[in-house]
This record gives C-alpha cells, structure tokens and sequence, in this order.
RNA sequence: GCUGGGUUCGCAUAGCGGCAAUUGCUCGUGGCUGUAGACCACGCGUCCGAAAGGGCUACGGGGGUUCGAGUCCCUCACCCAGCA
C-alpha cells in the first residue's frame, strides 16, 4: 500500500493513462466506477495545452479533471490521487523515436512487436533498413523537427504548433509542483533500444545528473518522486543505474523500450533488487497481461501503460483464458474480424464490466466497422475495466497466497 | 432524330500506342507497452506457389490499323447533356 495525500493505494496496481488530463473516451465517474486508484497523466502534453498555470488554478490535476472523492462540485470534493511522467518519455517518442519506421518481413506483415522499430542516433542519422518502406505516417512526421537533447535539457519542438520549448529538470518539477499530483516523476534521457553501450552509458548518466537535478529543484514536501531507472539492455549499466537510482530518491521506477520480452524481464530482474523494500516501484508504460504477472513476481508495485486504451479506440479488446486468450496474443481478439459479425456473446464471457454486461460482440463489432465513437468509448471502457481489475485480482491473490497459481493458469 | 460527352478491380476515379493499369472508399487481415497516432501497415481480376515467381483472363460488345491497342479508326449497345 502507498500512501498518498489523496488517498491509499493498494499495491500491485494498474495506473491508467490519461494524457491530456483524460484517460481517453472514459469519464471520470467512469474510472471509479471501473476502479482506478489512480491517473497517470503528462507534464508535457498539459504544459502545451492548457498549461500548468490553468491546472493549478482549477485546484490542481485532480479536480480539473473531476478525478475526486464524490461529485466534483461539492464544497468538500477532495481530490483523487493523481501522478504526472515528467516529460522525459517525450524527449524520446518526440526525438530519438520521432522517424521511428515500421519494418516489414517477406509477408508485408509487421515483424513481431519490439522488433520494428527503428531509430534516430544520438548523431540524427536514421537507419534504414532495406526492406523499409516509406509511410504516409513518416512522411508527415518528416515535417516535424526532432527533438534536440543538450547535456542539460531538451529544445522540444510543440507537435502542436511547432513552436520551440526548453525542458529541463527544473521547468519539468517546477510544472509538476503546479499541477500538484500526488507522484511526479523525475526529468529523465530515454535511451534508444538500438544504441550501443557508450551512447547508452552517457545517456544514463544524463538521466543521474538530470535526477540529481530534479531533486534538487524540488520545493513541495507533498509530492513524492520517482527517480528512473535506465541503461537499455546493459546489465552493468542498468545495475548501476538502479544503484544510483534507490540510493537518491525516495521511489523508484524503470524507464526503457524493450526488444523483446525476455530483456524486459532481465532488466527486471537486475534491477529489483537494488531497490529497498519500503520503495515503490513503478514499471513505467509496461502493461500488458503477460508484463504484470511478470512483474509482480519480480517484485513491481506499479504499472501504466496506453495498451488498454489505444487497442480499445482501435477494436482490440482484452478476453480471459477461459475465452481464448492468451500470452500468443497478448490476451486480446480482434472484434473488426467477420467472425464476430453475428456473435451474441459479449467480448469477454463472464466479465462483470459495462460493457459486457450490455452489448454483444457482434453489436461492438458493427459500430466499429461503422466508425461510431461509442465503439471507442465501449472497448477502452472493457479495456481498462479487465487490466485494472486483474491487477486487482493479483492483489488479492497474494493476500491469499495463491499468486503463483493463478500466475500458472493465466500463463500456461 | 441530330450534335457533343461518356462506359476501366464492389463503388468512384487516373491512365503521351509499349509492365494486370493510378488514387480514394468499401472489404479482408495484422500491428499497437511512461499516447504524435479515433492510428498505422499489408492485401484485394483469377489459378499454381511458403516465397521468389509463373500461368490464364481483362479496361461495354464486335471488327479494323499496328511488331504492339484501355489509348487510334469503324460499328453496335447503353448512359448523360444540348438542339430539334
């Protein structure tokens, strides 16, 4: 259990990911209803638009988004927890992940996940593959300016408008201390999975010094601090990194982009045990049901991540292994397929969300092909409501003793 | 009836005589891990093949010119517009 100004929260436990001060097509009521403790929201997406200065105005993250104990207009509306990422994932997808490309194998078939990405060098150099072909996606992101990373900070360049933004340790605290989550993350350097071991060593260090930094930046006593973790898929690096990372801030969480599975749960592995056991420890943008088994055995306390919404808005919806899920497809089914054109079961038989106690597959199924906005709303809402729910589920199975058990039966 | 325009993958479109032929939609399938992305990719005449590739058929019907025709000519059918 963690405890925040806001509120307890039990631990392990899922943190939806609500960007723009919004977990995407789910209302505030929606997320207590479904059960979410907590809302993981950006420093960076909120600082363009509406700013920090509107948020802290408004009362403070939780309130402007209605995320509160009880209706959010009632004189003693108190706030639920909330936590911010810092921005330095964005120095990434903004920058080094900007050109990323999708390769293609023989069959035009995306390769399997974490292996199909390229990315930009420390240098700006993109490597391209020869079975790379050009997208419309990287075409239009040809127009956008990556990102530039200085030993101190970062130029951002707004994806919105363009406009060139300095973000630091100090800028990035000093927004989240007016935003007022309960977490905060520190200012952090996101290494590329393709990096080899000194860029990726230098990149650590940044991320120590920007820590340092953060740290230093702070002036409220109220929010706690994560400090993360990185040094990609080096043992040393990532060991040392961990070191540094529990030995200075009061939480701790693991920052990175992983090939493969197996080097995610590595990194797990090397890391955990660095960190000492009345820390939380937060698995940053890690979340699909085969990572949080595994990282609830290897010892994480918490996970985010926009799986559950972004494959919600795009008709792939998590199911039970009872219904055919399993690690092969991450536990989900996609409803765009012809099969499910008749369906009268709901998506996940036995689920207890809204929307599997009310639609039919083939229902969801037609207002996807149809392009109608409730089939988002419908498919994040049984998206967030399985993962934040299971995560539940493991919780309790610990308590009961039965975590290794139930891990098996999902698993196998 | 005359004159002009048109007929190309389910729909809509592109196509100086030289590659089964463009693009959009639909359709089919796959992908998505701290949200740039209500997004992206691939496929879509037919047959064989895991693939590379190969065979067949095809730009309204028929005929002609040409080494070669969706493209030029003649003719028929149908559609649209204007004039009678």
């Amino acid at each position: 259990m963690l405890k925040t100004p806001h509120g307890d929260i039990l631990t392990p436990n899922f943190n939806p990911v609500g960007t723009q001060a919004t977990v995407k097509t789910l209302s505030a009521l929606d997320l207590k209803e479904i059960g979410a403790q907590i809302v993981l929201s950006n420093t960076y997406h909120l600082n363009l638009r509406p700013g920090a200065q509107v948020i802290k105005e408004m009362g403070g993250l939780a309130k402007f988004m209605g995320f509160t104990h009880g209706p959010s207009f009632a004189k003693s509306a108190e706030g639920k927890p909330t936590m911010t990422d810092s921005g330095g994932f964005q120095v990434f997808s903004l920058g080094a992940a900007l050109k990323k490309v999708v390769m293609k194998d023989r069959q035009g078939m995306s390769l399997s996940k974490f292996s199909k990405s390229v990315f930009l060098s420390p240098a700006d150099t993109v490597h391209v593959l020869p079975a790379v072909t050009k997208t419309t996606a990287e075409k239009q992101l040809n127009k956008l300016k990556a990102a530039k990373v200085h030993e101190d900070g970062v130029w951002f360049y707004s994806h919105i408008d363009g406009s060139k933004n300095w973000f630091d340790a100090e800028v990035s605290v000093s927004l989240q201390e007016k935003m007022g989550a309960d977490l905060i993350v520190a200012f952090d350097d996101h290494e590329s999975p393709l990096w080899d071991y000194e860029t990726t060593k230098l990149s650590v260090e940044r991320t120590n010094r920007w820590g340092v930094a953060s740290l230093a930046a702070q002036k409220r006593r109220d929010q706690l601090m994560y400090g993360v973790v990185h040094g990609g898929m080096y043992e040393d690096l990532r060991k040392a990194s961990a070191m540094f990372t529990d030995k200075h801030f009061p939480a701790v969480s693991i920052g990175g982009s992983y090939t493969s599975k197996d080097v995610l749960y590595n990194t797990l592995e090397w890391c955990v045990p660095y960190f000492q056991d009345d820390k939380p420890r937060h698995l940053l943008g890690i979340g699909e049901v085969q990572d949080l088994f595994e990282g609830v055995a290897r010892g994480i306390d918490f996970f985010d991540c926009v799986a559950p919404t972004r494959r919600g808005r795009h008709g792939t919806f998590y199911i039970s292994p009872q219904n055919g899920g399993s690690s092969k497809q991450n536990f989900t089914m996609n409803i765009q397929n012809v099969k499910y054109s008749m369906d009268q079961e709901p998506i996940d038989p036995g689920c207890e969300c809204m929307t599997c106690q009310n639609y039919t597959r083939a229902y969801i199924h037609h207002l996807v092909k149809a392009d109608e906005l409730l089939a988002q709303r419908l498919g994040s809402y049984h998206n967030v409501y399985f993962i934040v729910n299971l995560v539940k589920r493991i919780r309790e199975s610990i308590l009961e003793g039965s975590f290794q058990q139930m891990k098996e039966q999902w698993l196998q």
